[in-house]
DNA sequence: TCTCCATATCGTCGGAGTGACGATAACGGA
DNA sequence: TCCGTTATCGTCACTCCGACGATATGGAGA
């Protein structure tokens, strides 16, 4: 068997998102090396000998953010090949998607590496490599991920306020949601969230109740995004 | 910057689906070649240097089906890198899905296996390597993007009538849909089907009017599976 | 204490979507 | 002509949703 099929490195990229200050935020790094020295890039590392992708990715993300014991839920979005994609040589990356309460701070330093938050906003952010679209496609598919999976909660400390969750959606989704519509939806859905049964006060308001998250692995019925096909009202 | 990293060999496997019989069916080859010789296995092969991944898939399944000329959409599925996946050595693969119409035959021996359609069960097939699990993977995929975005009309010749695309539906899904609430969903979505003007007479029965694609590339409002989460009816 | 403000939570109402299923249409064949 | 079969349209009750009013409950300030 002809043994002529190019060789490759494989990586390992990391999409970790938090809501911080209701603005959706990305975990990136300042590549210290070449190629890209100095650009900010997704957290990322390669593939060790015997280790498997979500081992790779649960080692990186340990690394870059300190985090340790924690097992967020990591999910694979996809695998980037495209010859040229890395000025070293032949390397695919696997991207994974994260998603972690706004932490104090990144635990910088950690590695080789100084991590910050930085916003996600609509257009590209001059990452290295192709990371802008890898960015991009992780987005959505967590914006997919919201609509019919308990995802939103892993951006939430326990226990949360329905105000909290809802601050979530808003932030991931870009859109303003009606308080009362969401919570009815919500607490609607079985085994979304469950009551505590304490309450939590805030500078101002009523005391909101506070909640946990429920056993559910998927939400039905959905919380749909807000979609714009109407019917084109007819004009006149 | 060390490079003591691992290397791997990068392959594409291809999940072509097609609806025989009113089953789901999936293209099989039969290995020829040292591990898993004889073994039934995804069709599929090797990234090739200079070559990305979506190429490499178009590539091999033009050699596998013998199609020429047509793009049938190609979408990435999941990446499988587990150490020992391969007897060979370290080889990551990349699964692709497709989707089909309702080939005469799979031209097979254009490649070197004998290709052939077989019946997606339940059950596993028993298949080479992991691909018992990314055929798994793949027609779950397939499921999810038969609900909002017209991915069932690749699974028809056109044009083709409500009642061709309904048993795409029902194969996919393994359920027996309502043929004239389905018409009635099907034919409401915006952008889904378009009217030909023409129809067709089968063995027995009212002709039936004829479709051709919509412009849609999501379906809105969506054909959602029947869900079983009824609120458990109680007993009494 | 009373008023005001902000947030949380509950209710109401009309419209859209859906599953169950009846009714009718339009063929081929007995 | 009658019948079986498939296609297509209609009806009805129920759920879900978005818009939005009403009420609850805290803190801050008069």
């Amino acid at each position: 068997m002809s043994r002529a099929h190019a060789t490759f490195e494989i990586a390992v990229d990391l999409v970790v998102l938090t809501v911080r200050d209701g603005r959706l935020a990305v975990l990136l790094i300042e590549r210290g090396n070449e190629p890209f020295r100095g650009r900010p890039a997704l957290p990322g590392g390669f593939l060790r000998a015997g280790e498997d992708l979500l081992d790779a990715a649960a080692r990186e993300l340990a690394e870059e953010t300190g985090l340790r014991g924690i097992t967020p839920d990591l999910r694979q979005v996809a695998t980037y090949a495209a010859p040229g994609r890395d000025p070293r040589g032949r390397v695919a990356t696997v991207a994974y998607l994260a998603i972690l309460p706004d932490l104090p701070v990144p635990t910088a330093g950690t590695d080789a590496a100084i991590a910050r938050w930085a916003p996600v906003g609509p257009g590209p952010d001059g990452l290295a490599f192709d990371h802008d679209r890898i960015l991009a496609d992780a987005v959505e598919h967590a914006r997919r991920l919201l609509e019919d999976t308990p995802l939103a909660t892993a951006f939430c400390r326990e226990p949360f306020t329905v105000a909290e969750l809802r601050g979530v959606y808003e932030a991931v989704w870009g859109v303003a949601l009606d308080p009362r519509n969401f919570h009815r939806k919500v607490t609607g859905v079985p085994g979304y969230v469950e009551p505590t049964g304490d309450l939590r006060s805030l500078p101002t308001g009523r005391p909101a109740a506070l909640f946990r998250r429920g056993p559910a692995e998927a939400l039905y019925p959905p919380l749909q995004r807000p979609r714009r096909s109407l019917p084109a009202p007819q004009g006149d």
